[in-house]
DNA sequence: TGTCAATAAGTGTCCATGCAGTCATTGCGA
DNA sequence: TCGCAATGACTGCATGGACACTTATTGACA
């Protein structure tokens, strides 16, 4: 970007912004995505998920809730919960009085491997934005 | 996140800090990705190479460089600047002096588009991210 | 000068995701 | 209370990207 920077053109300085945050937070996502794998096995989607349920009282979260808090469109969402299902990570329960609905929570195993991997990507973050920031 | 947002422990605050970015970033990227392809065809991807392509003298990037400047990794450059080129926006040409490389130029017609999508791209990362920015 | 590791780029394959369309359930309005 | 639009979730299909491997070329060193 940049092309030239010019003083008159405010929007540039937005753009530059806007790619410096994309371009580091990108570097930042692989490491910690990486690590995550390495250590826990499962991608930050999966973690994504797993923290948002453990961020809730004991209910869990119905799909279209968990669609607002995450970054997935619906569909996208069906097949993470399913893939974090088959690990056996999250439960789906039927929803008391609307049989369309359906909610997903954390189950004692899922709580488990959340917590692990929480602390460490603390870490990784920490590390690799922490340390980086201020403008 | 911010299971607690215990104070003792200022890992979560960069972790929360962190999720803000990505979320609000993601949400950005979404929105300028449809209004350009709307807008234009194309995809943001195929404006950040047009862009890194743009900011260099005449005689274009080496398919390393680009990726060095991009969030890419090598294969999926290849398969992106094919898409580009079959589009005719670019055009790939041999390294003189070493035949296994490549370097990828703008196209007139390549330039010509990357003016037009890129100033209106400037004002959508300008609404939708400068307003909302200071933190 | 012949060999061989390093470098540049491209391929084969798999998987995750978005879009558009589908099915079941709900509840509002005539 | 019947009909129908709205809601909640899932599925078929196509695409884009990563990973691991391959091919072509270069250049360094014995």
């Amino acid at each position: 970007m940049a092309q030239d920077t010019d003083p008159t053109r405010p929007a540039t300085m937005w753009n530059d912004a806007w790619r410096g945050v994309l371009f580091a937070g990108a570097k930042v996502l692989r490491i910690a995505e990486r690590e995550l794998v390495e250590r826990e096995g499962f991608p930050m989607t999966w973690l994504d998920v797993l923290a948002q349920l453990y961020d809730v009282p004991a209910n869990g979260l119905r799909m279209q809730e968990l669609e607002e808090r995450s970054l997935f469109t619906r569909s996208g969402l069906t097949r993470l919960v399913d893939r974090i299902e088959g690990a056996g990570l999250v439960q789906r329960e039927p929803v008391p009085g609307d049989r369309r609905g359906v909610r997903v929570v954390l189950t004692p195993e899922g709580r488990r491997r959340h917590d692990l991997a929480f602390v460490e990507h603390l870490r990784v973050i920490e590390r690799e934005f922490g340390g980086r920031l201020t403008p």
